[in-house]
DNA sequence: TATGAATGAGTGTTCATTCAT
DNA sequence: TATGAATGAACACTCATTCAT
């Protein structure tokens, strides 16, 4: 999810203005919504290439053409899917840090809410993290947008904690240890086993902030420099 | 990579003894080898889904049924091709651990191994993380164990940890976390612009050990008590 | 298409009711019906296994796919050929029997019957008699029991010919010996050169009841008792 | 197995002679021999097209290109089968015909001698009927021509019958349809149910001679002229 | 609004066979 | 005498998609 090249400025825009940037349709029937759970429930599972629109069709009860009179391609589908969970996972997160500050408690915000929709979306977010680099050409792009613009959240977020606690690391490769700490869960997590969404945000919160143990005393070289273990 | 239901009490037993516990083919001539490469790069770069086996036999400059030659399945080409890998970065961190003392200094151990083969081999550890739950049955299961053990090495090492210093955290999501950490590179690593495997395993050691930042001075209570941040 | 193991007490049970014991489709469009023959034509001419899909959609004048639109698989269109062909020659045979009295006329009215429709179908029931044991598992097993009433059906009119004549000959042997004569002409029949069903119906008919020849008077040791002929 | 168009008249010359007509090998080695006999085992059981090299490859333990250095073609290999099978059968029959006089018992041997032979070589015979038409030219025709003159030998003995004993039947359609009786036994002959080669013979002969029943004796019209049942 | 009919291109896999050794 | 390597063609079947209704 997190972008390979974050160059972008957008920081938080995203489409929920009244006037679009992309022509493509973001409101949905009744009929559409379902048919794009049942569609991101069998990406989830399938994955997107082992996915038949036959899967889809049988999984939404309808009929192969019916699809195709909602949703123009399969490869549409994906891109709704995607594009449709980042931007509420996004909006989100936005309208959350509205009512938080402090650098420290405004990360654990994001860490939080990402864990929340995580869960609470299972399957739409595996699909997010899974099929990051299936969608090709404008549709591709658009999503990536939305992937950047969040990832740069978090990077304006860990800015704020260097300058404020006059730290020094890079933004990027934390920013990109934290995804992919959270991102990963789609591999591991188990409801019956695992901590709720709190919980693990808590836990994944303090790692990331302050590691699984203090640093040694008698270290007095700034850690940060170091440039590798040995 | 990491398993979701580490119950196996397996730590390190891989099939590099003389009698190996699979029946399966483990060692491969020279076509074979070229075949497992270019493989390992299709896979890599369309999934194994989206490859076909003509893909393969394109890139592998070899005729269809060639392919089928020497591997009875394009299911037994991912699977040795993960069987391998995992085999490989498995002998490898245990053969580094024997020369390394103190609990933290194992860890950075693991993460510098996993990180310098994960470059060295992007292809197929991408093959490795992103294909995880393809394989089904025998196979899968194979694969599966060898993950387990692997996981349960680093879970070794963090147990050690936390009983050298008397620390309390959840071993578990820890190795998860840390695991995601660094098998979520595939997704954004860039040799250009990012640093080398030495450098970020430094990183990531810290970051995952101490954190980026403090803890701040006036909270006395334990930390990892927390149950999440609000 | 005599079974080999005729157990079954099943004797004329098939599935003409208003409600069909079998879930599988018997009714057929026009164009399911045209596929069907032209399938057993092509069945009939190059065996089942050597017959392609390709063959059939050719003979067919459709697509490969239209094909499987209309039929699941390559083994159903056997099995529906097989069933229509077995359902349709038991529900004419018992028809006819209704209206018959006297042991030997019922019998030769099986044998009329038989011929009239092999002849009338030589394609199909080849396809019946050639490729008897394809089908495996439920489908083979369905037509199994339709060609098991069937078996019936000429068990219990030699029965009654047994009875009501004070005969002693084996049943089975004499049933299997009769179907074997008149299933074998598809390796033989010409058209052009051969009687018609009704004179072969005769032939055929005599032979099985009377032999070619009168036994010899000299003999008093009731015939059916030898053991051989030496 | 009996020949559609009978127009031939060779009746019992057969390459056994020292100089065989056919260019083809008739002598075999151990090898060859073991070849051909797992060969008829697997076309028996899956078929001539369901059969493939691997497979005779398999149950002959030999490499696939073992199988070739011996016979030059799948196609050969059911030639060789058919070839050798009815030039046995055909010694045989003639050799026993010729310490036996009188119609009857000459027709008595030669149903005994057939099902003997085809009790105790079952899947050779199978090959011989099943695979009846799927050699192509020469060697179609070769097979051909053993066939026509295995039936010519049967017509022959029914010639004899008629002319001795001033009957009037078709010896053409007696002929089809004692073969018929006798080669359907391989779609349902269970050696621990079904009785023996002498005593399936003596029915058989019994049946074919005289019918399961005597002839109604008010009935003075000749039994042969009746042209159907009704 | 919704679907059955239909298809060209493609899927993984197997085929009989050849050839160098 | 015997085989491993290699292949072009074919296999049954599925794909995403279109179109008339």
């Amino acid at each position: 999810m997190a972008p390979s090249s974050p160059t972008s400025t957008v920081v938080a825009g995203h489409d929920q203005s009244p006037a679009p940037a992309s022509a493509i349709q973001t409101r949905f029937d009744q009929q559409q919504t379902k048919i794009l759970a049942r569609a991101a429930e069998v990406f989830c599972e399938k994955g997107y290439e082992g996915a038949s629109m036959r899967d889809l069709s049988r999984a939404s009860g309808m009929s192969l053409s019916g699809l195709y009179h909602y949703f123009e391609s399969k490869e549409k589908l994906l891109y709704l899917i995607q594009k449709h969970t980042f931007s509420t996972i996004m909006e989100s997160v936005l309208a959350r840090l509205e009512g938080v500050r402090g650098p420290e408690e405004r990360i654990r915000t994001l860490i939080l809410n990402h864990l929340e929709y995580f869960l609470a979306h299972q399957q739409a977010m595996k699909v997010l993290s899974h099929e990051d680099d299936v969608l090709q050409n404008a549709l591709g792009a658009e999503v990536a947008a939305l992937k950047r613009a969040y990832y740069r959240i978090l990077i304006g977020l860990l800015d704020d904690l260097k300058q404020s606690r006059k730290l020094d690391f890079s933004s990027r490769l934390s920013a990109l240890s934290l995804f992919g700490m959270m991102n990963w869960i789609y591999t591991w997590y188990q409801p019956r086993v695992d901590a709720d969404a709190a919980q693990l945000a808590g836990h994944m919160g303090d790692l990331f902030l302050h590691g699984i143990c203090e640093p040694p005393r008698t270290r007095k070289i700034p850690r940060r420099q170091s440039t590798g273990s040995k």
